[in-house]
Formats: C-alpha cells, structure tokens, sequence
DNA sequence: ACCGAATGAGACATCAATGTCTCACCTGAT
DNA sequence: ATCAGGTGAGACATTGATGTCTCATTCGGT
C-alpha cells in the first residue's frame, strides 16, 4: 500500500510521451491527437488521460519548452562575460530545442489573444536584457532594439532549424549561421 | 450576347476578394472560409465558387504573393547597384507584402511534400543570386551561403511583420530594422 | 500465483468546418 | 418591362478530429 500515492506503478513516462509529441508536431504542427500517441509508442486513450485535451497538450509543450529553454540560459550563464560570446553560448545551447522553439512560436502566433504564458515574458526579459547589457558595455549598436533584437533571434532560429529540417543548411553549421548572421551582419566587415 | 464569354457581369471582384482574404488571413491563419467571406463582403456560396475550396483559396493567394514579390524585385531592380543597396530596395518594395508572405511562408511548412510552387523557386533563386553577385563583389561575405542568407532575409521579414502587428516594434522601424540587421549585424561596428 | 492498476483497442457521440445544393432576390443589359 | 446571370442566405450531407467510455489484457508488486 505504498504506491500510487504520486503516480507509482505508471509505465508511460510523462516526459518521454512530451519529446515524442515534441519531436512529431516540430515536424508536422498539424499532426493529429492520434498519430502524436502512435509516435509516443502509446495508445490514444492513454495520451487523452494524460493530457485532458490537445489545448492541454501543447501547453505541456509550451511548458516543457519554456523549462528547456531557461535551463539553456543558465547554462551559457547568459550574464556574465561580453555579451557577444554570451549570444555565442546561448545559440550553442538552445539548438536542441529549437525545432520546438519553432513550433511554439507559430503555435502562439496562430492563437492570438487568449494570454500567453508568462513564461515567455521571462524568457523574452532575459534575452532582451543580454542584449540591453551588450549596447550598454558597447558591444551593440544601439539603434537596433533590445526587443527587435529578440525577436530577430527567435525568427533567425526558427528559421535556421527549418532550413536544417529541410536540407537547406547542414546540421552543423547551425550555430555558426545564425551567431554570425546575427553579430556580424550579411556585409564584408574590415574587423575580423 | 456579346456578354458571359469570361464572366463578365461579375459583380465580386477576384482579386479585391483575395486581397481581403490576404489581410485577413496574414493575421489569423485559421480563419474561417465563413470568416474569409464576411471579410471579403461576400456571401459563403460566392466565395466557393470562385474558388473551389481552401485549397484552391490558398493555392491563388500564393499566386498572388508570388506575383507581388516578383513585383517587388522587378521595381527594386536588384540586378542593379551595389548589392547592399540592392537588398535596401528589396526589403522597402516588400515590406508591404511581408504580413502575406509570412503566412505564405507559414503555411508551406505545414503542408510539407505536396509539392510546392515553382514560383518559390524562382524567387529564391533571385534572392539567392543577388546575395552571391554581392559575394562575388566583394560587398557580403563568403562564409554565410547564399541559400542561408535567403532563409535568413524571409525569417527576418517574417519577425518583422509579426512584431509590428503585435505592436513590439514601430511600423516606420520596419524596414531599418531588418536591412541594418540582415546586413550589419547587431555588433558595433569600427566603420559606419 | 494473485490482484490491483494501468494500458490498448475500439465503439461511440460530438463538434466544427467544409462542400453542395436550392431558391428567392437583385441588378444590369436589352 | 423583361430576362438572364450572379448573388446571398440558409438547409443539408459529409468529413475529420476530438473527447468519452467500456472492456479485455497485461504488467508490476506482493
């Protein structure tokens, strides 16, 4: 009698049935309730008493994403050294999320209005604060807004991990792309 | 009876309805056809017969977003100039159809495989050519493939357009933003 | 070996959007 | 004034996904 107190004797691990759901709806965001359980290697019904609904999954998601992505930050210690080689070390990190990065960024475009998790507003706040410290140590130009900024990193990632999907860029030159793209600009630079 | 031959007497114009649809559906991409209907000022009925269904309502907005982009390039001249000034241009004549082109955009990645048109091509390819005149020319660097820049520049004008729609960044920053970005980075520069 | 809990499979109802059709009405040309 | 063609509104069937439920089976702990 000392189980099922949090959930013992469960055989389908919550987290993996996420990064399965995580992995398809990157690729497809339309894929169905149904083929999210087949490719979880789990039975619909199962998914349906995990998640109360698709709205509750892909706030799972949202939450799961969220939670990698601030582990993310942590981890590139996005507040210390210059802000540049800070950007450098969050690119690096966030690359395994991205796909699902991605796929939450449309998801929230899609379903304007009924309130985005105040997640985001951290994540947005940290990120657009890297950048504010890097204008204010002048790493960064400053005609160029912090929130432009974080959104242009979003967009160059989301963009990059389609065009890596797609075969239009190599895995491995992900990183590189984006910081690049993203610090130096598209222009010849005599620095460098 | 000089009249019928192409449909003459129609009182619903194609492209004004499509124009509608475009607007609307640059904000919400799961519109309603009902709601496409109402938007455009027409009844449901219509609005499936001058289009077969979504399908066929999406496949003529795509003509059409291909159509203005080509526009764009052609009034931007971009085999002309410098490159720089080339992609100045560019983004400028494109910006007023970057909300269409984002939910274009969007929705190629959703329906992956059916094949897609070949205007994409074309026009990627007339980016892609200009980022590499502007290699050749000595004017952007080699270490970013023409391929990435182009992905780079619709994932650029995509954030673009959804931070002005949603307020983040001022309408009239639209174009600085994304040209001084996409080509000078975030990083301050000794030059300029 | 037993037993409770969780699962998978499928049946089922529901719901929203789509696509088709009919019909009354309006409008423009003659 | 007449008439053909186009339209709007609504009824209707269809489809696809969702969410709920039941039940036999399986798995893990004892």
């Amino acid at each position: 009698m000392s189980h099922s107190v949090y959930g013992r004797l469960m055989s389908v691990d919550r987290t993996q049935v996420l990064r399965a759901a995580a992995a398809l709806l990157s690729r497809r965001a339309t894929a169905t309730m149904d083929e999210v359980a087949r490719a979880a290697g789990i039975g619909r019904a199962t998914l349906h008493r995990q998640f109360a609904g698709r709205d509750a999954l892909v706030r799972a998601l949202e939450e799961l994403g969220i939670q990698e992505l601030e582990a993310a930050h942590d981890r590139a210690r996005t507040g210390e050294g210059p802000a540049d080689e800070a950007v450098r070390r969050l690119v690096a990190e966030v690359e395994p999320v991205a796909p699902l990065l991605s796929f939450l960024v449309t998801e929230n475009q899609l379903f304007e209005g009924d309130q985005q998790n105040e997640g985001w507003a951290r994540l947005d706040a940290r990120v657009s604060d890297l950048f504010r410290r890097g204008q204010e140590e002048g790493t960064f130009r400053i005609d160029l807004t912090p929130a432009w900024l974080t959104e242009a990193l979003y967009g160059l990632i989301g963009s990059g991990a389609w065009a890596v999907q797609d075969g239009r860029v190599a895995a491995k030159d992900f990183q590189y792309m984006i910081v690049e793209l993203l610090l130096g600009g598209a222009r010849r630079s005599v620095e460098k």
